[in-house]
DNA sequence: ACTCCCGGGACAACCCGTTAGT
DNA sequence: ACTAACGGGTTGTCCCGGGAGT
């Protein structure tokens, strides 16, 4: 990625954080940029791979997280899985935390009508369910875990009414025990 | 909800399924309903109205499913949660759900962008969750339940690469297992 | 055709004329019938179906055009041909088939671009091309007729230097002439 | 026309061979040649100047032609008109013939759009036509075949339905017959 | 309880040509 | 001789809703 793609990708971001997917047009991404539409298509050909350009991105700060978390783990057993759900779900929440699940909110509308967006993700996640399954002693926790992470996921995205801090840290700490036994 | 409105949902479920949600416009409902575009903004006000009409209607089948096989479960404990996951991931996936799925997963693109459409939802969800917190010995392990259940499905509905059969019997059945001790 | 369909042709025939096809959009097209685009766009539902329109209708005049220039005609024996080329190249060119070639002319480049459009004249073509053949008793000198009167229509058609008026109308006497041999 | 010129020249042809005129854009053509739009740019000063010369350079290729089969021709009378029907028509018509017929289908678009893109052709025909009427004993036979041949190439063009191949053989030797007269 | 027309606004995609740099 | 980046502008298409009429 470029720095110029960077810059654009960025701005789509803040796009999508201030005002919601639904505002999010190359003529505003072009005027947030302070570019032209044309420089922005220019970058990317095309709204879509502007999108799925935000999402892999997304998919790649992510992971780079979850890798660092991994790596701060000394128990190997459900290393993963803990990595995943304190990369998904830090004990406090911090601001980046939380754009970053907007922007996921955002971008589950543009995927949701179009599939094809989705394409990045497929592989990986397909990737993770094998590891996932294959490394565990009982697989079956372990989807349930990664389900779960997903479910709670899913419930913060829609701003549905959730749990207090308090249980839900609880939900969170009961799922990384879970892991410790997988 | 009149026949008409009947009709009108019914036309406008069935451009989903066939066309996704990208495609249900005002103007195709109507040409599915062999009626005037005016006709159908005569029975809802407005497109908004009519998604919301579609996902009352949606959770309005889902709880008479949950209800009837609540009545069906002798076993108190836990009883609403197995009901859940019973109508959400039936045994042998039957058409009509299926069908349900891939509407939702088609007005999931609606609710992302537009939040408003998903009042309908919110005070459900708060009752649900005060239910399962308050009734459950095991508030904590209920919601897990609760919320696998929820990434399950949103794993379904995107068309992730899922599990196969065998495994993901085996995840429902162990939270249907889970579920008699909540 | 409805009035308000008629009315938009017309319009979109007055822009060719005045400004080119480049200029045939349907902003302009809105603009000239004094509607909204949206309004246009109701009427005839994509651009190309509106230059299909123009040419339909510019065909079905021509025909009755030459129906009646072949009533009038009491030689039987290629009054077809003569037909088509009086109404193509009046002796004495009016307003009106001034204006419907720089009207053919714009739609050729609308044609030349999209092979879709050309449909309405492929069927007449072929129909037209199995009358003049069978019905002669010299076919090839009919289709040289035939094929001499597009060649005049095309130069005309592009501005091309044409001959001077004398021996301009030489010519098509001429192929008048052989018309009746036919 | 240098090196590059003729490469850019041949990736255009392509284009439009391929994706017709609509597609002949200046980064099509660029990513053609393996170039930058700037480099296509920096050899012709416009998209319209790369047109004119494609034009010029299918003339030219198209007037080599003919002087050699004029050549060719012993019988002076009528040798030029001989000439042309046989270089626009070949007996057998070989592979390039098809390509330069598709090649001005395709540039026909661009001409009737814009006028300007005919100025290589106006010059020629105004000298072609004085010699035919000049040179002829009978300047309006010379004219009507003249104008057939172009009826001809025209409906080609088209892709109208055409004649039958022995029909057509029969037009165009009719025409080789009536030039020896003229 | 509808239908026919229409207004109005938005947005993606496209494309040409220029300029700074090498 | 050529590239990367960008500006600026255009156009087709789409879609929601309102209003007059029946």
């Amino acid at each position: 990625l470029s720095g110029s793609q960077n810059r654009i990708l960025d701005a789509a971001e803040r796009i999508v954080l201030r005002d919601g997917v639904a505002h999010l047009t190359l003529e505003a991404v072009a005027a947030e940029v302070q570019m032209s539409k044309g420089g922005v298509l220019y970058h990317f050909r095309s709204k879509d791979d502007l999108i799925i350009g935000l999402i892999e991105r997304l998919i790649c700060q992510y992971d780079q997280q979850v890798e660092q978390l991994e790596g701060a783990d000394e128990q190997p057993k459900g290393r993963k899985l803990r990595a995943m759900l304190r990369a998904s779900f830090p004990e406090e929440p911090c601001e980046a935390s939380r754009r970053t699940d907007r922007v996921c909110a955002g971008l589950l509308a543009a995927v949701a009508t179009n599939r094809d967006l989705l394409e990045p993700l497929r592989e990986r996640t397909r990737e993770l369910r094998t590891y996932l399954t294959e490394e565990a002693n009982d697989p079956v926790a372990a989807m349930i875990i990664h389900y779960a992470a997903d479910g709670i996921w899913l419930n913060d995205i829609f701003g549905l009414p959730g749990l207090n801090n308090e249980l839900r840290n609880k939900v969170v700490n009961r799922l990384v025990e879970m892991s410790k036994n997988v």
